[in-house]
DNA sequence: TAGTATGTTCGGTATGTTCCGAACAAACCG
DNA sequence: CGGTTTGTTCGGAACATACCGAACATACTA
């Protein structure tokens, strides 16, 4: 059996791939073995071994991102929360990135004279990601209604 | 009508988001708008104003993504063809990434001694993940069907 | 009010990445 | 064969980024 550290830094590494950096990922993990999902702050510099500056920016990534949440309260010191659904979110907010393609298509076929060929590679290119826009709402709902039986 | 070498820019740039370079992004780019959806490197280096060993690094990481592949042919000089398929597979290939986070949460659910709704969380992340596995064959089938109507 | 605890900002350092040019290797051509 | 074209490998420069510690600002507490 594993210790937490170890968890939190295999799941800390796996996020980096997210565009997280190697602290915030190390939170992440934290946050996610908590029993209640909520650490404060001297605690998590305290746990990932990281300063204070290192551990304020992470968390202002991560809540920049809508990952992590302030809590509340009403002492000076700070509570951190996991976002419900962490996963899940981070998953459909690609659905931005998926537009900007479409639109990135979009655009070529607008501004540029382009060989038949060519277009007909571009056009499919928009049609894919209208086409993927299209079913990540439907893929939410279907998720969904799993999670409920 | 912006010129050919602005639209290689902007696809460039907005294929950096799915971890290639600048400079893999923008052969991408110049393929895309090739009629053929070819070009032999000399023709690249110069139309994109990069050093040939840059190009060939490039070149070598977009073949190992399988997302450009090399034209067999007679001649020396070597021709680049952009994969069928591009951007179906660039989006289908995260498979791989959504796998090893139902994995990671495997091995967190393994090792690790959860509070219960620390488990509960990890739970939901690893059905999450393969729920996703589970739909993404799905989500091509429906793909495919579309594109032949 | 003085002192302590908490969090942010800033400057410097270490690390990694991308690109270039030079050196090299291999194929083609006169 | 000798010279040229083409592509790869290597070392270094430029750049970006993450992290740390120190300085700072603010809120709590005795």
């Amino acid at each position: 059996m594993a210790n937490a550290n170890e968890l939190i830094d295999d799941i800390g590494f796996h996020l980096e791939r997210l565009g997280l950096s190697r602290t915030s990922g190390r939170v992440i993990g934290a946050l996610m073995l908590a029993s209640d999902a909520t650490a404060d702050a001297p605690t998590l510099t305290e746990q990932l071994g990281v300063a204070k500056s290192s551990l304020s920016a992470a968390v202002a990534l991560l809540e920049r991102y809508g990952l992590v949440q302030r809590m509340p309260g009403a002492s000076r010191r700070e509570r951190y929360r996991l976002t419900e659904g962490l996963f899940e979110s981070v998953f459909f907010s690609k659905q931005g990135e998926l537009g900007a393609f479409a639109d990135l298509a979009e655009r070529v076929l607008d501004q540029g004279d382009l060989a038949p060929e060519a277009q007909a590679r571009v056009e499919r290119m928009r049609d894919f990601y209208r086409f993927l826009l299209a079913e990540y709402p439907r893929l939410l709902e279907r998720w969904e209604e799993s999670r409920r039986s």
